[in-house]
DNA sequence: TAAAACTATAAAGCTACTATAAGGTCAATA
DNA sequence: TATTGACCTTATAGTAGCTTTATAGTTTTA
């Protein structure tokens, strides 16, 4: 299989498969004499199992820890099951510092209406104020 | 004032100022003989109006936007509250798209606990098998 | 006077790609 | 046969918002 069909059959550019094999996260294919890549279904399935992170919002560093996980194979599974946990609360308090800003917002934007002039906008106002509860 | 000390008065790094300054975001101040650069207050309050702007998530290009307004201030302030309304919803989406990424991780963690190899981990397992809901 | 603290510019690093440039390879067509 | 088009190669730059580093000049302090 060359990079084209590889690309297509998992949903990524072409880019993106040379991009992870430069960061070591897909392991360099073997080549045709005129240097092509040849992948195999090898490559197929740990190039899925990479988007499945990246779409769970892993980082490259996380999928990275996650396969030298699975090169030790009869480890106990802890690091992997922490790791998971470091992630999902990494990813509630993004939650909830966006809820947080969006509670500002709102408020910050419930004190304008549409007939005003800039000068008077309340929105303006509220931000050049700083009545800001930081953090 | 020197940039050293309007940093610490508004809390950011010397640095930051002076990207903000290439970036178009503070307009740039006189000079010493020596090259030093000189603010005034309404540097400050320039750089403050920032990093309000910053805490609540507006990207350099939305500050850009605002600035442009306040520099017509007899402008109807309708596309202020346009620029903040869209923002709002910017982040109402993001917490939409991480709540349902928060619910995906922990259904996955369910999915093993901590006395399994990794070889038989069901966090791995459950990516690998890619039973995803995408989107 | 010499070190410490401050300032200046320019350039690289961070994340996870995406896009562009300039070129080599291959099969099919005119 | 020449050329088009689709594919492949590498290298480089751009994205956002800074932060870090390097190198050098200036001011303040001990
Ligand atoms: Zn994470
Ligand atoms: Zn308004
Ligand atoms: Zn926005
Ligand atoms: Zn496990």
């Amino acid at each position: 299989m060359r990079i084209g069909q590889l690309a297509q059959l998992v949903g990524v550019e072409t880019q993106t498969i040379r991009f992870y094999e430069q960061q070591g996260l897909l392991p360099p294919p073997d080549r045709q004499d005129n240097g092509y890549r040849v992948y195999t279904e090898k490559h197929g399935e740990g190039l899925a199992f990479i988007r499945r992170c990246r779409i769970l919002g892993l980082s490259l560093a996380e999928i990275h820890e996650l396969q030298s996980y699975q090169d030790d194979p009869h480890q106990p599974c802890t690091a992997v099951n922490a790791l998971l946990d470091d992630h999902i609360s990494h990813v509630r308090s993004q939650i909830t510092a966006l809820q947080a800003l969006e509670k500002q917002l709102v408020s910050l934007r419930a004190s304008c209406n549409d007939n005003r002039e800039v000068e008077a906008c309340g929105v303006l106002a509220g931000i050049s104020e700083g009545n800001m509860h930081q953090q």
